[in-house]
DNA sequence: AAACGTATCCCCGAAAAGGGGGATTTTTAA
DNA sequence: TTAAAAATCCCCCTTTTCGGGGATACGTTT
């Protein structure tokens, strides 16, 4: 019989995406889905499924609790947290609270489905994160502060350092630290590095 | 009765995108879709649809070869190019040989929709093009040369005129002549605002 | 109370990018 | 074959970024 997989996403076209992905598959069955953490929870009063994957950001609970409170209503059930690179530091909470791996949304369907498997089987899947732990070395790569991230989106719209301080009423040696913290906390080598960096772990949102 | 859609791309992962996206659409209906200019000629041959979105891009055929061939063959079906940012110039080269309209590949639903019934009714949908014509202002902007893309991809990844220079085997002057032209050819302000539009528009790869 | 993270600000000097030219050769398309 | 486009290279000068420090103030957590 295949994995019954339930989809958790305050993100209607991240549902989308990953629904249509799944459903292609043979081994693997959509149980269902949700874009809230009280719809997750009503969903497994009378139901259940064998694997879910949950965004972090959830619209009533976090990702972190909702993951705790499943694990309660359905010990069984693994739970694979799905977040995109800026929120890596809340991963290990959940990780703490019972999930069981690890998946960035962007990834290609072969892993997502190599997670699915390993995690119903009882292994865990949180080779990203140890990747990323290596990939950057540092610590404290894990979560930009809001003003980093304020700094960076006007970093990419085309702005340089006065014309950012101007804007946010600081002196440009402040936004200068700003931007050398960017690059030395996700390990870029500079500026239009980082900008890339930056749109393709949807860090910053993308001009469409 | 719904509009019956066709979609014709290399590319798998959109087609299961644009499909998911339009069969949750009550007027439309998926005719089918074909990942080369022969199958889709194939299905012509017997059947028929009222709507093509039709990549410029296709392994065997040119999209504009394509768009003139079932244009004999079903007069009636409505033609929608679809391609990213770089290829814009081979879009006019659709509208001469009978295409309706033109959307972006990243395009949001409801433009999306708005666009098929806008052609299925008889009407033309040449928007975007008319909006990058006067966002860019400059006429030259609709392609960058190999060169230019390929420079483009090493600067995003954060390598500096001079890494680039040696790589490639050239001068750094040459390197800086390509970098200040396509800043002027995409009308951005610098190298991150570069380097963010080339992202959002696909003009480069993302490192996922 | 001490430690930690965040945001702010400063200095210096070297390297890189950007704005404005102009020029040549090689490819490509009409 | 000839004209246009692409790729190559150069100059000058200004602005911006970057690498390496260091420092202060404020709030939170322990």
């Amino acid at each position: 019989m295949s994995i019954r997989v339930f989809i958790v996403d305050d993100h209607p076209m991240v549902i989308e995406g990953l629904s249509t992905m799944l459903t292609n598959q043979l081994e693997i069955e959509l149980a269902g889905f949700a874009t809230t953490a009280n719809s997750c929870l009503g969903f497994f009063v009378n139901q259940t499924a064998d694997v879910i994957l949950m965004d972090i950001n959830l619209p009533d609970k976090s990702g972190i609790e909702l993951c705790s409170l499943i694990k309660v209503k359905s010990p069984n059930t693994k739970i694979i947290a799905l977040s995109n690179f800026d929120q890596l530091s809340y991963v290990e909470r959940m990780k703490e609270n019972g999930a069981a791996g690890y998946l960035l949304k962007n990834t290609p369907l072969t892993e997502l489905v190599n997670a699915i498997k390993a995690v119903h089987k009882g292994e865990s899947w949180w080779h990203y994160l140890e990747k990323f732990n290596n990939q950057m070395e540092a610590r404290n790569v894990l979560l930009l502060t809001r003003r980093e991230k304020e700094v960076l989106n006007l970093i990419a719209d085309g702005l340089t350092n006065n014309e950012i301080a101007d804007k946010l009423f600081v002196s440009a040696s402040t936004i200068d630290s700003h931007r050398k913290n960017l690059i030395s906390k996700l390990n870029v080598k500079n500026t239009a590095n980082l900008v890339r960096f930056a749109v393709d772990n949807k860090i910053i949102g993308s001009h469409n």
